[in-house]
DNA sequence: CGACCCCTTGAATTAGATCAAATAAAGTGG
DNA sequence: CCACTTTATTTGATCTAATTCAAGGGGTCG
């Protein structure tokens, strides 16, 4: 299902998108521009094929909208989902040696990408780049960590209500709202139970119980099949297993981080 | 179990040993004279706590010898093994946000520490340096991310052969040698079956019965409880399900790997 | 030689995968 | 807007793999 994508051309209409891009805060304008020059804006409908393993070495780039699902076609058939992309991640691998994993839009996405080796050559030449890519990759290795934390949960329950946290602290903006008391969290799940499955390495089956494991103990309740009322966030945690989470931290920081959007 | 580490002080001794840091390769002589004044060599006993989790963020550095455990410890007493560093890896997180690990000496290590904000201040003002830690860091991720891969594996049996593979292919000079007549592996595991429980997410029991499993089925032959003779390596392949692998492009690589050693 | 540590083996239990099917949403075209 | 198709989610029953609990080797070091 490799589509193509819509192609916006290499130009200025871009220049205002990118404007919102944080890796590209505090760089000098001269790296800027030639970044700007570089860039190709894409769109992608959900579910089609970004790159695809195997020839996953000829782009860089950073997701603008939506999300993009990092993955790894294994030779028993399943797929197993390495990362969620969302906005302001980057996606491909500079200075690559291997990596091959597999792209694919989650929801409709807009990419902004880059043609690799001019990319590499740009982030050679400019200091205040490769610091921000630094910067970015740091991001990444830390959630890929959190991640080997997550699947390192021996129970299905536990892996999903660390999911949940982890979806709540790294991704606010995106999918978390406060109800009107403004005391409980209501999260979206930006996938379907499938992808989630995969992504938890674990079965749909087993996500569907677990959710619903969850209701029945008052942990959460459903507003419709991918966004859920956190009830009882203390219970997540416990289940979670994970004591990197604390409820009151929790709430206060993704509050802060609600409202630094609202702001500006 | 926290021991003092001997300490060696920051003076020129090192200045031989750092020669052989593959980081410092590339520096320019100003930046490096400048990152060996801030290095401070010290070794550990194997089990020594480096850095206890909660302060994990004083330094930074490089491992010289020996192996290195990340690990998190879990609320319910479990301790999850995130990565193994052994020589050239770096650990730490310059610039850090959050990243909260535990440190502890898998086996007796040299490490090359790095007082953190001094660290950062010089890689913010050596583009040189900074490049090198990019480069590294984008190492760790590759390594986290095949972390992933591995953990997704649903069976102990389909981890466990992942993991020789991974532990094959990522460090070679250290625990791999050709036997007799140059075609059979034979693997070196740095850690025990404990360590090794920690970290592939299961218990010693499980990796005990795989182990054995491996054994029936001609898979591999156990020269003593630490290192194994890969029998079949085109079974283990099949075993981890991780199309990555080929047995033949792998047992080249290693080679390769093995014989650049050898040279200089 | 005995104490200790690590690894292996065995039996019972449990969580999750698998197979199969029902229900609930979401589209589609009249 | 409704009937009809398609896709996503939930539920149930069975089977399998791994954890747990318990005990038995096999080294090593004092």
């Amino acid at each position: 299902m490799k589509r193509e994508p819509t192609k916006s051309g290499p130009m200025s209409p871009q220049a205002a998108i990118l404007q919102h891009v944080s890796l590209l805060d505090g760089l000098k304008p001269e790296t800027r521009q030639r970044l700007e020059a570089l860039a190709d804006l894409r769109t992608y409908p959900k579910g089609a094929t970004v790159v695809a393993q195997g020839d996953g070495l000829a782009f860089v780039g950073l997701v603008i909208q939506g999300v993009l699902r990092v993955e790894k076609l294994l030779s028993d058939g399943r797929q197993q989902i390495i990362a969620l992309l969302t906005p302001t991640d980057m996606f491909g691998r500079v200075h690559a040696a291997r990596s091959d994993y597999a792209l694919e839009a989650a929801t409709d996405v807009r990419l902004c990408c880059f043609e690799r080796r001019g990319f590499e050559k740009l982030v050679s030449d400019h200091p205040d780049l490769e610091h921000a890519v630094l910067l970015s990759v740091l991001e990444e290795l830390d959630a890929a960590r959190e991640w080997v934390v997550l699947l390192a949960g021996t129970r299905v329950a536990a892996r999903l209500a660390n999911f949940l946290l982890i979806l709540s602290r790294r991704w606010p903006k995106q999918h978390v709202t406060l109800n009107g008391d403004r005391n409980r969290l209501v999260i979206t799940i930006p996938v379907d139970r499938t992808d989630l499955a995969h992504y938890l390495a674990t079965t749909v089956e087993s996500i569907s119980r677990s959710v619903q494991e969850f209701v029945r103990d008052g942990l959460i309740q459903p507003h419709n099949h991918a966004t859920f009322e956190i009830l009882d966030l203390q219970g997540l945690i416990e289940v979670a297993g994970n004591d990197e989470f604390n409820s009151v931290e929790l709430i206060k920081e993704i509050k802060r981080m609600l409202a630094a959007q609202e702001m500006p």
